[in-house]
DNA sequence: AAGAATGTCAACCGCGTAAGA
DNA sequence: CTCTTACGCGGTTGACATTCT
């Protein structure tokens, strides 16, 4: 049983738009609007088109306002800020970037700004810190101006980053460079910010605190995957890097100028 | 020069959900 | 309230372009 087809395929034409289609389509819409109904403006339209296939189309392509390619370091800044808070909600981040459409902005991080922050990541866990901050993406983190996590502070210190730092939820394999930004653990049900503050007593860390208080952070997943197998490494591994203040680069972070630095935690496997 | 590998991006797929009957 | 329909979204695919060997 799968899902009704929202038109019959084999009467519609797919693949590449020619440019009679475009033509077809830009005039339409700017005559008439979609209608409202996306569904029945190809026929209206005279095009053997889905309208799926359509909306798609016109928003991503023929709409006036677009614009492609040539993203700005400004623009640059933005994506890298929003999808560390808000994951992967291309909708929400394409509005915040005039002309920009969410299909523009997720193939731009998905080839070039994710490969970025590899490379990034890749010559600082390799000793290679001799990386030109232009050519880094804007950092993903400020740290507060006193920060000073070591343990008994660090549960504090970690919920002051929330929701700025990514923390995986349940993994059981490597992890991407994804998963080192995305904000998976946002939402309050699994979030172990959220439980390491509640249980933090000055006597515990950060990272256990979460791991006894998020069941869907178990130290299983998390000591797996941070590589360290102490069940508690990979959140210790980021409040530690802290503590680096000043350096140019730790283990698991770049320090860059102005209190931002990026993660960088080397045990973790980038795929 | 040619084939392979890799990168890019337009388009498609299918799910979640809002709106209306 | 339930069902149907259409929209919007994020993930994925595949064709074409470019670079590498």
């Amino acid at each position: 049983m799968g899902r009704t087809p929202c038109c019959d395929r084999a009467a519609v034409k797919r693949g590449p738009w020619s440019p009679e289609e475009d033509e077809a389509l830009r005039s339409y819409v700017q005559r008439h609007g979609s209608g409202g109904n996306w569904i029945s403006m190809p026929k209206k339209a005279g095009l053997k088109r889905c309208g799926k296939s359509c909306r798609l189309r016109w928003l991503n392509y023929l709409r006036p306002d677009i614009r492609h390619g040539g993203f700005t370091d400004d623009e640059d800044a933005v994506i890298l800020s929003l999808y560390t808070q808000l994951g992967s909600k291309w909708s929400v981040i394409a509005s915040q970037l005039e002309g920009r459409t969410d299909n523009d902005v997720k193939n731009y991080w998905n080839t070039k700004l994710k490969k970025r922050l590899l490379a990034a990541a890749a010559g600082a866990t390799t000793g290679d810190v001799a990386v030109s901050v232009r050519s880094l993406p804007p950092p993903v983190l400020r740290l507060p101006a006193a920060a000073a996590p070591a343990t008994t502070a660090a549960a504090t210190y970690a919920s002051s980053l929330f929701p700025s730092l990514a923390i995986p939820t349940v993994k059981t394999e490597t992890y991407t460079i994804d998963d080192f930004l995305a904000p998976a653990a946002f939402r309050d049900d699994d979030n172990p910010f959220a439980a390491a503050a509640a249980a933090a007593d000055g006597s515990t860390t950060s990272a256990s605190a979460a791991s006894s208080a998020a069941s869907t952070w178990s130290a299983t997943d998390n000591g797996a995957a941070a590589g360290g197998g102490d069940g508690s490494s990979f959140l210790l591994d980021f409040c530690a890097g802290s503590s680096g203040l000043g350096g140019a680069a730790a283990d698991d972070h770049l320090q860059l100028p102005g209190g931002y630095y990026y993660p960088l935690d080397p045990s973790l496997s980038l795929v």
